[in-house]
DNA sequence: AGCACGCCGACT
DNA sequence: GTCGGCGTGCTC
């Protein structure tokens, strides 16, 4: 009987043959050693195997115990009804430890000839470390013993010796009694904090050999351990399994729920997951002194190793992280928390391109343990759940309104007479202008969100409305300020800006927008020689100062929200917060209501005025935040729109995703794909397009986009079994797409 | 993913 | 005549 094993590779899982001689059961999870392409991999054992057609190849070692059976059992459900290849969800998710980092010993069987080979080996058990294929042939005939070891991490420390050359001034021996005394250290800076002399004399010491470097075990990278403590009863009511959610209020109140839940499982494992490295901090400061471990990808991969081990063997029973934390083997694990279960950062950009909360809420089923989702605000789709939402917190929202009729819709609230029209001053408004001064006057700090990076938008042709292309993909290109070029923002291609519209020699548009460099310039116009910074995708200021709590006001896109807010925010702005809903997909109104209220809860303590331009002053999401209102207020809404469009969460989407570097194959494709559904039974509610993707082409190649929609995961799977078939052109599907593109 | 095989255009 | 483009296919 063979086995099936997952390699970190785009590939469906492979079989192998046990190793020769291997005894005991299947060892399900563990990694091994596999021979591939006259080299070595890691892969991981997900099944028993089941093909005998091929002239199979062992096993060569089996390692240690490294994915939980629930987590296999879950990307296997995942694999058979999105079609991804094994190998990318197992890339994705177990996110350390497939480095053959291994000492490889080799020896020829008993008796063996190895003179046909181009290899001189040892008779006994040598060290290995040439990876020529020669030697996957000796082991291909049978001819190899073969071993392989953890290598035992070793670090340079230094200690003291009795004697050296020469004499040592009074700070020297001072330092030489010192190392005797404390007998190692692990750097030359840490002996002289010790000895409290300056790290030249601790190197004289050294030099005249009083002292010496040596090699020595390295011990575990920093881990802060689980402590023992009192467990309180939860001041909510939580079920013990399914899944629930906890949203609204104030991040903090949030933070005092999730701890007494937290403490009742901390026992039983607990996994804490969140969107991004700043949410992952925040949650780790309010949660840290229970005990946890962070595991996110800033971590190296020593560290990710040892915290890996550390759950596997059950010393670490709680870990905050980023979604690389999911397939971490906790023996138990009885509740997994997700942060903002809504966020787009869950939905991986490349690889499986699977979304995160789907898999933790097909693993809590596997593992029979709650799933609580928490955040700001419920995602449409978890509205369905049980769960609590706090009441919401007092909120400071000016809305400068820059439509020309600014008449009041019938149905907006009477609060908004504040709301002049306001076009006059872009991109600062007088009225941003105003609060701006305020913010330099009391030295306190702002930050101004830029729709685009850039000096910005699109160059026009004045006479014909010409707009210059990307050559390679569907964009138009965007010029920048600093370079004088044209970019496109998809691929990155550069040209320079046309004097004349090359199709109808009329004057170019003066190119100016709403990017962070025209900001930045109003900006410094207006307060000369106040700190401003920019920080964008291209231009990153040292923003030191700001973080340290100088005055200042910074100008930059989202990314920022992606840092931790500045300690004396007194004002945050979006500039020009349509282009926020100019995307071409129905979560966007979804987003956009995130988005303003992570700006609202952006600071842990402050509530910073928040300034919102815009030319949909009366936008339902906006609303919702200008009056205070249930957190689930405003995605219960979109809920009722979602239902008459049958968007999820009253079906499941998928993405068909056709590529050719010819225009109408790409076309013809996809329209047979869509008639081939047709004719297997699918009804036209089900299959919709198809339709150029929003950027019709990328690299060369031209995508056609087709949307199916079934009601439920069986739907799904039927009609993404009828697509396995051999298609003149790439065809890929994307399960529960999430694309954000304009 | 990497790597081999294979089929057509531009060159010493 | 070859060199080299990248399209297709395979890895157990």
């Amino acid at each position: 009987m063979s086995w099936l094993v997952a390699l970190p590779l785009p590939i469906p899982a492979l079989d192998f043959l046990p190793p020769h001689g291997f005894q005991g059961e299947l060892p399900l999870g563990h990694r091994v050693v596999v021979p591939w392409q006259g080299s070595i991999k890691i892969g991981i054992v997900v099944a028993e195997g089941q093909a005998h057609t091929h002239r199979l190849r062992e096993v060569i070692q089996v390692l240690d115990l490294w994915v939980h059976p629930t987590l296999i059992q879950t990307l296997k459900t995942y694999e058979t009804l999105s079609g991804t290849p094994l190998g990318l969800l197992y890339c994705d998710l177990i996110t350390c430890g497939w480095e053959p980092h291994l000492k490889h010993f080799v020896k020829p069987v008993e008796g063996a000839d190895l003179t046909a080979f181009d290899l001189d080996l040892p008779a006994d058990w040598s060290l290995y470390h040439n990876d020529s294929g020669v030697l996957d042939q000796v082991r291909e005939q049978g001819l190899l013993e073969e071993r392989f070891e953890f290598p035992i991490r070793t670090e340079l420390a230094y200690r003291g010796r009795l004697e050296g050359e020469g004499k040592l001034t009074p700070k020297q021996k001072q330092a030489w009694k010192t190392l005797l005394s404390i007998k190692e250290v692990p750097s030359l800076a840490e002996w002289a904090r010790q000895a409290e002399v300056s790290t030249s004399v601790v190197s004289g010491v050294l030099s005249r050999g009083w002292a010496e470097a040596f090699e020595r075990p390295a011990g575990p990278p920093e881990c802060v351990p689980v402590q023992e403590r009192n467990l309180k009863k939860a001041a909510w009511e939580v079920p013990e399994k399914g899944i629930y959610r906890l949203h609204g209020g104030h991040p903090i109140e949030r933070f005092q729920h999730l701890k007494t839940l937290i403490e009742q499982h901390l026992e039983t494992g607990v996994l804490y997951l969140t969107p991004d490295t700043y949410r992952l901090e925040r949650a780790w400061q309010a949660l840290s002194h229970i005990g946890a471990q962070c595991y996110s990808g800033t971590l190296n991969a020593l560290q990710r190793e040892h915290i890996w081990q550390q759950v596997r063997d059950g010393h670490c029973k709680l870990v905050i992280g980023t979604y690389g934390a999911m397939g971490l083997p906790f023996p138990s694990l009885s509740l997994i928390i997700i942060e903002e279960e809504g966020s787009d950062a869950y939905k991986l950009l490349s690889g499986s391109r699977v979304f995160i909360p789907d898999l933790a809420a097909k693993l809590s089923e596997q593992r029979e343990s709650l799933l609580l989702y928490s955040g700001s605000v419920p995602a449409v789709e978890s509205l369905r759940f049980e769960g609590k939402v706090l009441p919401p917190s007092k909120t400071r929202v000016h809305v400068v309104n820059y439509a020309e009729d600014s008449s009041q819709p019938e149905t907006g609230p009477l609060s908004m007479q504040h709301m002049k029209p306001a076009l006059e001053g872009y991109p600062l408004s007088q009225d941003l202008r105003k609060v701006l001064t305020q913010v330099a006057e009391r030295g306190r700090q702002a930050v101004l969100f830029a729709p685009r990076k850039g000096y910005s938008a699109l160059i026009r042709c004045r006479a014909c409305g010409y707009i210059p292309f990307c050559k390679h993909c569907d964009v138009p290109l965007k010029f920048h300020q600093g370079t004088r070029l044209m970019q496109c923002h998809q691929c990155g291609y550069r040209e320079s800006p046309p004097s004349t519209c090359p199709k109808c020699k009329g004057a170019i548009w003066q190119p100016k927008g709403p990017g962070t460099e025209w900001i930045l310039q109003e900006t410094r116009q207006l307060l000369p020689g106040f700190a401003v910074y920019r920080y964008d995708k291209d231009h990153q200021d040292d923003l030191r100062p700001i973080y340290e709590g100088h005055p200042g006001i910074v100008i930059g896109t989202q990314a920022l929200l992606q840092e931790k807010a500045p300690p004396e925010l007194a004002l945050v702005s979006l500039t020009l917060a349509d282009s926020w809903l100019g995307y071409s997909d129905f979560r966007t109104d979804e987003r956009y209501h995130k988005l303003l209220r992570q700006l609202l809860e952006w600071h842990p303590r402050r509530a910073p005025l928040l300034v919102v331009q815009t030319f949909q002053a009366f936008h339902a999401a906006l609303l919702a935040v200008t009056e205070p209102q249930p957190a689930d207020e405003f995605p219960l809404k979109d809920l009722s729109r979602r239902e008459l469009l049958k968007y999820p969460p009253y079906s499941l989407l998928a993405q068909v995703e056709v590529a050719s570097r010819d225009k109408t194959r790409s076309e013809s494709v996809a329209d047979e794909i869509q008639k081939h559904l047709i004719s297997k039974g699918a009804d036209a509610e089900e299959v919709l397009g198809p339709a150029p993707a929003p950027i019709g082409k990328v690299r060369g190649l031209f995508l056609t986009h087709l949307l199916l929609r079934a009601e439920n995961e069986t739907r799904l799977k039927t009609l993404l079994e009828h697509m396995d078939e051999r298609w003149k052109a790439r065809v890929r599907v994307e399960i529960n797409p999430r694309n954000a593109n304009f």
